[in-house]
RNA sequence: UGUCCCAUAGUGUAAUUGGUAACAUGUCAGAUUCUGGCUCUGAAGAGUUUAGGUUCGAGCCCUAAUGGGACAGCCA
């Protein structure tokens, strides 16, 4: 055995080794790294990781790391969030540190427990695992002596204008604001009316605490900036024990310091929340420490809406059948649909984390899915549209068991068997009475393989009087059974089947793109309910699969053999089953069909 | 003549400032195949938005322009 350095890399913090074992026919290279941290090493960093890295070597924080997910729970989670769940979870994983799930529960209007319990299991479903779980309205009496400690300050004042006055005052980002009569107003006034404020003397609407900053900043959010406001609506926590609720700004930051979060990451459009995040940690801090803000690209794909707006105008308006969809790029929906949690870590691996506000094209994700399925799921036979297929030589009655391996990517899942006899089922697709040159199925006169069958001689079909295809017939060549010598026959296609006898029906919903257009968020000029695609799902009845597939559970994924990965919809009863097509085979068949005319 | 952010093949991401700008996906071709899948081979596809500057040397640093985005909720 001979074992390489190579110099080269010495200068990395890994060394690779190449080792060559002296097998005769098949040198086998085999990389071995000899480190703690594997993958990681060999990957360049992202902006973020290079951040981290070198707060680290800084000694910054004494070397700990932590992070937050810090949903509303306001509706359920979607594609765009497992970018953000993978990336906090998995930076405080790969640095050691910890990483909490914080519900910015601020607004009770828009929030319910339904959907705190939907999130937690998203999550978990993803494969990740809080250290913690917190409210920001656990924080609720902090930020208020923070509140009253600003007014005390003369950092923060009551504000009794209409929201529709304040706006007006508020300036636009090229001209500067005025300031409110309120702004002056005593301390002793102020701290009287904030209490009352909270205590429901005031109605909604009629006044909000402004942070006392500057009217004329370029940075909108400066401009005395609203930092409580009254709600009557219950909390779904603390119910009705408050009536006066922190914004966003004035909670996240703080609720960030109180936590002591070290890295608080979150998309790009609260870039310019930046500044004032840092602005209340300075006037609340005590210490060196301080929690430091990230913004990342947010995941945008074609053909489907991100924004929890739209997703949940779908549902409302029952454009879809709920948040769990399998259309629907909820997480909920994607599990539903087939998608694995690997495919969707391999797929936000492959995107990667930049401040590019770009588009994503979803063959990244469907390329994952198939990758991971093609790996993991067992092959089954279904029929999706079926037309009979009689083997005119075989015996009436027979019924032989062929083998059908399970994954020819792993041979550890073993075979499994189903049921050949006279009468079967192909699909429509697969004859064609006048077929074009490349057409390599059922067509009078021309062989195929009945895979895991034998090899049969298309013969004919029967019409009905308009004109439809109602049975086909071909002749079987007994010597051609998968597995007997002479069975290497090649002949150039081989199809699908199933028994008439012994398969069972089933409903299949046959899944598309949500939207017709590439980037529906793009056109704005465009009711986004018009550009829906009229055909996203498809639900096929009268489908028939084999009987292996009796013993299916609630989504369990399957390759259909020629079709697609499919899984059990949790729909499904024993009587009726519903499959969902995950996502397609790669088909280069419809490509040439098309091009043939 | 607001502030902030961004700009590398169709898409996404990469490239201690120094070798012919790499990878994935997508596209096209071919091989293989008892899945028109997978796998394998190959090809096309950007000269890094533009113009200056610094440098022996710039995708990378600086300046400006151009284009795109975020910010004017008592949403987060």
């Amino acid at each position: 055995m001979k074992v390489c350095t190579r110099k080269s890399f010495s200068t990395f913090h890994f060394q690779l080794y190449y080792v060559i074992l002296p097998f005769k026919n098949k040198p086998d290279f085999i990389m071995i790294e000899l480190t703690n941290n594997t993958d990681e090493n060999k990957k360049s960093l992202n902006f973020i990781e290079t951040i981290v890295e070198k707060d680290l070597a800084e000694g910054k924080n004494n070397g700990r790391i932590q992070t937050r997910f810090p949903p509303e729970p306001n509706g359920y989670l979607h594609i765009g969030h497992a970018k953000a769940i993978c990336l906090d979870f998995g930076i405080a994983k790969k640095y050691g540190g910890i990483c909490n799930l914080r519900f910015d529960d601020t607004n009770p209007v828009k929030e319910d427990v339904e959907y705190v319990d939907s999130i937690m299991e998203d999550i978990q479903w993803l494969g990740f695992q809080w250290e913690n779980v917190f409210y920001a309205s656990d924080y609720f009496g902090q930020l208020w002596d923070f509140a009253v400690q600003l007014i005390k300050k003369g950092k923060a004042y009551i504000d009794e204008q209409s929201s529709e006055e304040i706006a007006k005052q508020k300036g636009t980002p090229t001209q500067p604001g005025i300031e409110s009569p309120f702004r002056n107003r005593p301390v002793e006034e102020n701290l009287d009316l904030f209490q009352k404020m909270n205590e429901g003397a005031f109605e909604e609407g009629s006044m909000v605490l402004r942070a006392k900053i500057d009217m004329a900043s370029p940075n909108m959010h400066f401009r005395d900036p609203i930092i409580y406001r009254i709600i009557k609506h219950p909390h779904h926590r603390t119910g009705t024990q408050w009536k006066a609720y922190p914004m966003y700004d004035f909670a996240h930051g703080e609720s960030d310091y109180f936590e002591g979060v070290t890295h608080s990451l979150c998309t790009l459009e609260f870039e310019v929340h930046r500044p004032l995040y840092d602005w209340f940690i300075d006037e609340l801090k005590t210490d060196d420490y301080r929690p430091r803000q990230i913004e990342f690209n947010r995941l945008n794909l074609t053909y489907t809406v991100m924004s929890k707006r739209k997703l949940l105008q779908l549902v409302k308006e029952g454009l879809v059948n709920g948040w769990d969809d399998p259309r629907m790029p909820t997480i909920c929906g994607f599990r539903r649909r087939g998608y694995t949690p690997a495919s969707i870590h391999k797929f936000i691996d492959k995107i990667g984390y930049t401040k590019y506000d770009g588009i994503i094209d979803v063959a990244l994700l469907e390329h994952a899915v198939r990758e991971n399925l093609n790996a993991k799921a067992p092959r089954v036979s279904a029929v999706i549209n079926p037309v009979k297929l009689i083997i005119t030589n075989y015996p009436e009655g027979q019924t032989e068991m062929m083998e059908a391996i399970n994954n020819p990517e792993d041979e550890s899942m073993g075979s499994h068997e189903i049921a050949f006899s006279r009468e079967l089922y192909i699909e429509q697709e697969d004859f064609m009475e006048d077929a074009p040159k490349k057409y390599f199925r059922m067509t009078p006169g021309q062989e195929v393989r009945l895979k895991n069958a034998y090899i049969v001689k298309c013969t004919g079909c029967k019409k009905n009087a308009g004109g439809e295809i109602e049975e086909v017939y071909a002749e079987y060549d007994p010597n051609t059974k998968s597995g007997m010598p002479e069975s290497n026959r090649k002949v150039k296609g081989t199809i699908h089947w199933v028994s008439v006898e012994h398969s069972i029906p089933a409903e299949v919903r046959l899944y598309d793109r949500l939207f017709d257009c590439e980037n529906p968020s793009e056109e704005k000029d465009k009711d986004f309910r018009e550009m829906l695609n009229p055909d996203s799902l498809k639900i096929v009845s009268g489908c028939r699969v084999e009987a292996e597939l009796a013993k299916a559970k609630p989504l369990d994924h399957f390759q259909f053999q020629r079709l697609g990965y499919f899984n059990l919809d949790p729909d499904s009863t024993k009587d009726h089953l519903i499959f969902n097509r995950t996502v397609s085979l790669k088909d280069t068949w419809s490509k040439i069909a098309k091009n043939e005319g």
